[in-house]
DNA sequence: AACCTATCGGCGGAGAAATC
DNA sequence: GATTTCTCCGCCGATAGGTT
């Protein structure tokens, strides 16, 4: 179970707020590298300020997002431009850090033309995620964790679930214990069960006194058809009905659809304020406008979650030390 | 080495909705 | 009414770790 060397340096310094989770959740399973990251080096033109490039350029995203999270723009001359301040020489934009947005929608493809609709809706979906992610990180003081390159294969899914075990040690009572790769048939009411065999649990939640408190699933990403039929629900359904079973995600174009449909007794979702915000910026028209800073983001998509229903981590933490106390 | 199990992630297409 | 765009569904290939 222990968690690799690679990011067991960065979770020790976990922050506890939901964003701070969030974003070292969402640095260390960083999704694959968007090609789309490159369009943010917009061309400012002398006695411009950012704000005016971009009204400019007609562009969707707002490089406002970017500045207010923490990143600096410097024109050719190197030097510092923002939607205050305007750029003397010109010339293309160099973010400092540099803009590497991750991808997290399947529906445009890498390939779409520069300039089309859905280009610019995720791209605007993009820089507004990353704008996010680096002002969480930057408030909660931890180092940028994403891994280098982009992963491939399936040790995003460890990784993810390492990350969700680690959290839940972290905040749960003195006592209680999250621990993964449990066999079925340890649990009480399992055992000598047909069908059960030697499956293994995803993630127990155990009490101090040995009670089992809940089931969780977790899912970096989630398709219907690989969503709604996880090998070990049917025997603790059928035999553990008083047990919660619950899923972890942070998937992001189907997050409504999990949070209306899976079939868990209730979902978590890595960061669903985010979700909420990259939503709202793929509906609006004109999300530059409607939400000029990331302060209006932020807030668009706290209310985007709560509309729809998207609990966090906190959330989980919260509902599970609730967890009845008379047997 | 071959096989098995588990987990993502890209993609194409069906059907609905919006637009012309 | 036709065409384009959007949303959703789920198929299945890629990858890796464990097992025989």
């Amino acid at each position: 179970m222990p968690l690799d060397e690679q990011y067991a340096t960065i979770v020790d310094a976990l922050p506890s707020d939901g964003d701070g989770l969030a974003a070292v959740g969402l640095g260390i399973c960083w999704p694959n590298t968007s090609p789309f990251s490159a369009a943010t080096e917009i061309s400012i033109r002398a006695g411009e300020t950012l704000t005016e490039a971009a009204d400019r350029l007609k562009l969707r995203w707002s490089p406002r997002w970017l500045v207010d999270a923490g990143f600096v723009a410097t024109d050719k001359t190197g030097a510092v431009v923002s939607h205050r301040k305007p750029s003397i020489g010109g010339g293309p934009i160099t973010w400092s850090p540099d803009v590497r947005m991750c991808r997290v929608e399947d529906q445009v493809p890498n390939s779409t033309p520069a300039g089309s609709a859905r280009y610019e809706r995720r791209l605007a979906g993009e820089v507004a995620l990353l704008a996010l992610w680096h002002r969480a990180i930057e408030e909660s003081g931890v180092g940028d964790m994403r891994p280098s390159g982009d992963i491939v294969g399936n040790t995003r899914g460890a990784r993810f679930r390492d990350f969700l075990v680690y959290v839940l040690n972290a905040g749960l009572p003195q006592g209680w214990e999250a621990r993964h790769e449990v066999s079925l048939t340890s649990i009480r009411g399992l055992h000598m069960r047909r069908g059960v065999g030697g499956r293994k649990s995803d993630i127990v939640v155990i009490d101090d006194g040995g009670r089992l408190v809940a089931v969780i699933s977790s899912k970096w990403t989630w398709r219907s058809d690989r969503g709604t039929e996880a090998a070990q629900m049917v025997p603790l359904r059928q035999f553990r009905p008083d047990i919660p079973y619950t899923l972890v995600t942070a998937e992001f174009s189907r997050a409504k659809v999990v949070a209306r449909e899976s079939v868990e007794d209730r979902t978590y979702h890595l960061c669903p304020d985010w979700v909420g915000a990259w939503l709202a910026i793929g509906q609006s028209d004109e999300p530059r406008a409607e939400f000029p800073t990331l302060d209006d983001l932020v807030a668009q998509g706290r209310s985007v979650a709560d509309n729809l229903g998207l609990a966090g981590l906190p959330d989980l933490l919260r509902d599970l030390k609730e967890s009845g106390t008379i047997l």
